[in-house]
DNA sequence: ATTTAAATGATAATTTTTATCATTTAATAA
DNA sequence: TTATTAAATGATAAAAATTATCATTTAAAT
């Protein structure tokens, strides 16, 4: 259990228990949709309210302190602000990993063929992850 | 305006007027909200309902005669399938273009690093446009 | 301990998407 | 051509997802 007190209020958000919460289920879970997270929150806080999940994921997503991560045919689930990264998605088992590539290469190769000033990326690799591929 | 009977038959779509009309507007605007594609649509059916935009983008997804794109900060917008492509989103003006971007060297390399099969790609670069950086 | 602006929970309202169903129509075959 | 049929459409209801409202509570700074 990380104590995020510090790190809510440097994102000018109060550290309230639902959110100290929601940020400890982001950083055990990795990748939560509204839902998981909704259900999550429950079993820690038996009457919280639907509303204080969207609005804290909102005001957090405005304060940067999470990222939304959207992802082929399938609802977005949003991640704790890290250093920019990938993202790879296993079509079988819809597990979602981390991955950090170097994008650089591409965005000069853009930059130079297209005149289209790149500032942030998207990537997400679908495919088959490790396990699925033994199992 | 092309003639899209024979590709939506080919795609097992029954090639209704409000079929061919959805496949030249994605035609002619490259990619589409919903909302605007509806827009759109209400102009040449003056009673065409909101359903059936809804189930031919899905019927149109199923059977890939189209792709969604999902944006960072604002709605999914639709294609008509082409050959696999990234795009450029502009931040300041929100226009939305193809590029055609090698990818190959990048899925290798996350293929020996991780063992993950990669399937198919989905990148979005964000930037600023040439129009935009001129203005 | 007091104060205050903000957060929470309950709920209503809105927005988005899907389902239902009577009617119409595209596609096939006679 | 016309007849047949399965599928598509439009109107609308229903469901799902998200946002707004507001009385009450609470975090954080006196």
């Amino acid at each position: 259990m990380i104590n995020y007190t510090n790190i809510l209020r440097e994102h000018n958000l109060k550290a309230t228990p639902q959110r100290l919460a929601i940020a400890n289920t982001l950083y055990t879970n990795g990748h939560i949709t509204i839902d998981s997270l909704y259900e999550v929150m429950v079993k820690k806080f038996n009457s919280i309210s639907l509303a204080t999940i969207y609005k804290n994921i909102n005001l957090m997503l405005e304060n940067s302190f999470i990222k939304e991560v959207k992802l082929p045919n399938a609802k977005s689930v949003y991640e704790l602000t890290q250093a920019p990264h990938s993202h790879l998605v296993c079509t079988k088992c819809s597990a979602i990993e981390d991955i950090t590539i170097d994008l650089n290469s591409i965005i000069d190769t853009v930059t130079k063929t297209s005149s289209f000033k790149v500032d942030s990326t998207n990537l997400v690799l679908s495919g088959i992850c490790k396990k699925c591929s033994n199992n």
